[in-house]
DNA sequence: AATGAATGAGGATTCATTCAT
DNA sequence: GATGAATGAATCCTCATTCAT
């Protein structure tokens, strides 16, 4: 008696098993069965719901790049003067909602993905673009003509750190994440006056 | 027709094809078949080489941080000043030899490897240690007590800048990735007097 | 299409299937292939239920030693006196059943596998022990201290003969099987008064 | 620079190293170049020698055989009267030369490979019947008309006794061996007066 | 909806055999 | 004669995907 309203519930369940699947292993190679034995169901049901392996995996991505919008936006949320605001992003960047060890493999092995896969490759481009307009905007009141460059420096920055957490031993730490962009941040509005 | 001499070559040949095939493929799951087919020889032939799939992924990995190496060290050959010294190692960090589309490709599928291989983990770990013991090196002399901070995230942002390229439409421009990083080394040393 | 009760079936079919593909090669150098398409099924789903090719000899010997077992039982059931329990003994190793042409074929086989294969060589140990603790302990009453000298003799004659089958021409023999053992068995009770 | 009378130390060399070999692991599944190495030399050459795999394993096979009837007739060269040449022909069935771990072991394998190959299996048969006729020789003057039951009897047992020695867990007891099948041939000549 | 049995294509790896040197 | 590089066929095993129930 499958019960109403049963299959966004199965899919948020397969895209949480894809993501601490793939996490865990540390690679795209996972199998079907293993993320479906995770969610609780039938390797056939993770078809039936997603039509293939691929989609699986693009729905994982999305929830990730959805939750990372999420952490800046409520990050966001509090903060009102440039400065403020602009920090916000990055915090949220570093969320612990976002920034947990399995989360960053799986998101590190989906910008692997993106390489051969247009939709991923799409869903990574929006969200990078997104993030960088952000950080411009708010730049821009803060160091003027330099914004776009700092953006730029600032993005890589968080993806920089980002991917050396996916390599690190131990659990990954936010507030040293934190740190080292916080700390470029703060040379830049010290420079400009 | 075996050859005397003939096996460095053909390693070298498999190592290129790896690199290759992997960057063009954006992914590691390409065919030992397929690699040793670009290096104009048998599967069988690769596999009598280096033993497994997996150690010729490695032997590849071993040639592009040795390539960056490489070009670390010649940058700096002709740099003498702190300064110099370190805007050589950003540089050679963005040598047209190892800034390649198909490098970048294959780096960032060997930084996935690192997740599940302890051998490519080792092999990362070791690198990103002589870039950052370099950069702390220089940096002492020009920062002080901030080198550490700054080593790390100068090491962050070459990484970040590193995997964008992978994942931008067109050629890598080395002179962009450059600029990013530099402009970054300006406002450190801007502040520090 | 799966139907209930299908997997009891299946690996019956592939046991089945195993020891006559074996048998009529003479050889464990068979693929799974060829005994999964015997049993009517994909190497695939072969590999499915006993997840390699050593269970799938490991449970096709398991079926001949019990199938060996069983007729030595039987044949045991209708005797009563040591004597005639002794010949059961006999008469059930050579019961139709097992001494089929490729059954013998399969069992040397796997009497070579048991050289390389712990599990293989534990089964036809405990096989063996049976066999000749049963022979022993009809013997004790009829050949008394010579009881353990004569199993031994028995049993490895049983062997010896089984062994010899696998190479005949023809079909192999019960009758001319047993009346080798059964004159061995002629002289030991004939001496004993 | 090829020494004179190298073809018959190397195929000598080979044929000890394929009995060693295929001793040690128990299987025919080895392979030429462990073959080749063992003996010293490289595959290639072996190939040279005997033109094929199957072709190394009869030469050995053949080897193992002529050593056996060596033995045997060694053995019988100081026997005068039927019944010690009959006990002659077992003790050469054991002497120590033959009846040794591998030696049983490729022995054994051979026999399986006598079911695939029709020149292994002639070899077998030559040597079996040969066996046979020597004893049955023998019997002759010893139990008359029983002579071709008592010698099929004690082929098998010989046989038996060798295939278990293969299965046992210490080193191969000639003795104990020689005892079980020398109480068989007491027992005949006993109840014959 | 849900299962998991079933398929079959695909890939790493091994190895007998060949052959240029 | 001797090597061992080179080939390519063969085989085990995995796994995405399908489908009868």
């Amino acid at each position: 008696m499958p019960k109403l309203g049963a299959e966004p519930i199965r899919r948020a369940a397969l895209v949480k098993a894809t993501i601490e699947t793939v996490g865990e292993a540390g690679s795209l190679e996972v199998t079907v069965a293993q993320i479906a034995r995770r969610a609780g169901m039938s390797s056939g049901l993770a078809h039936h719901y997603f039509g293939s392996k691929e989609q699986i995996f693009l729905a994982a991505m999305r929830a990730i790049l959805t939750l990372y919008g999420a952490e800046v936006r409520g990050a966001l949320a509090t903060a009102s003067d440039p400065e403020s605001r602009l920090r916000a992003i990055v915090a949220g960047s570093f969320a612990p909602g976002s920034f947990r060890r399995e989360t960053i493999s799986a998101w590190l092995n989906f910008y692997v993905l993106a390489q051969t896969n247009a939709q991923a490759h799409r869903l990574l481009r929006v969200y990078q673009r997104r993030l960088r307009s952000n950080l411009r905007h708010e730049l821009r009141q803060l160091v003027g003509d330099r914004a776009g460059a700092v953006a730029r420096g600032l993005g890589a920055m968080i993806d920089g750190v980002y991917i050396r957490a996916a390599l690190a031993e131990d659990a990954p730490d936010p507030q040293y994440a934190l740190d080292i962009v916080m700390e470029y941040i703060d040379r830049e509005l010290e420079v400009t006056p």
